[in-house]
DNA sequence: ACGTCATGTAACATATATAGTTACATGAGA
DNA sequence: TCTCATGTAACTATATATGTTACATGACGT
């Protein structure tokens, strides 16, 4: 399988929702996005237990936006998703009588654990309301570009 | 399919071959790392191809060090290996028209690329020297152990 | 009440990558 | 020339993300 783009896509989506007023539903959600719908519900649905969305059915129903912004960060939208693997590569054997296992583990343990360590408190920085401050900043040089593109 | 575990396997295998002459043959390798002896020949083809290792066929023929240990780092060992992905999450798609991708895609390339540059700069601080001396002091640290078993 | 809309979820299909296995060709040495 | 060992292709097994179908649940409007 390629690379695990859950994170990726469900930062997709929280972004494309803090451009406008909610509810979207998991189908126009999807479509921005190119993909299934019960794709959308599958990775939203730990935000939406911590609380970051909240999900209505119905008429009118749909995905909304029920956090700050600027207290939620690329860290807690990640832990929302379960956690997963940050790393494609790992030890043979977790707790080998081995000692050379022991020792190469040690090594690599090291080396993983920084990485892990480091991404993580990347993730922790950024909050999605710097994200959507980067996307109007995205946005506006895009307009600008139309205007000159339409003086020209 | 579990995460890649070929880096610790063929660093398990080299430790191994470090500690004694050889030549190894794949299947006294493979014995050693309860796997099969094609998953060895597999795994040591890049090492072999940049040097790292011989193999000779025949009687008496098997898997010899050919390398200064000592200079001889984790991170070239990933570069034989074929330099696979580090990271176990990426974006949804690269180059993306749409900007909101491009923004999430700006912020999570930061990270990922931060994680990765540690990883592999972690990987070139150790050399196969240095996992040798921690095997040999994990092995004298057994001995003591066994010895005062006796003592006991 | 009933029909429609939307989520929630299980179940199944697809794709990809590592690991394990079998089979056989190649070549070195006794 | 027989045996041993590597080199490699091909196939299987397994895990996981992603895509899709099907259906139950519940909310809203008529």
């Amino acid at each position: 399988m390629r690379r695990d783009s859950r994170l990726s896509g469900v930062l997709h989506v929280l972004l494309h929702m803090a451009q406008q007023p909610g509810p979207f539903t998991s189908e126009t959600l999807a479509k921005a996005m190119d993909t299934n719908p019960v794709v959308i519900r599958r990775i939203m649905a730990g935000l939406r237990d911590l609380g970051y969305v909240r999900s209505e059915k119905g008429h009118g129903g749909g995905w909304t936006l029920a956090c700050d912004l600027s207290k939620v960060t690329l860290r807690d939208v990640y832990a929302a998703l379960g956690s997963p693997p940050l790393l494609a590569m790992g030890n043979r054997t977790e707790a080998p009588g081995c000692l050379v296992e022991q020792a190469v583990n040690a090594a690599l343990d090291q080396a993983f654990g920084d990485a892990e360590a480091l991404l993580l408190s990347r993730f922790g920085e950024v909050t999605l309301a710097m994200l959507g401050a980067d996307l109007r900043k995205r946005l506006g040089s895009r307009k600008l570009q139309g205007m000159s593109a339409h003086h020209a």
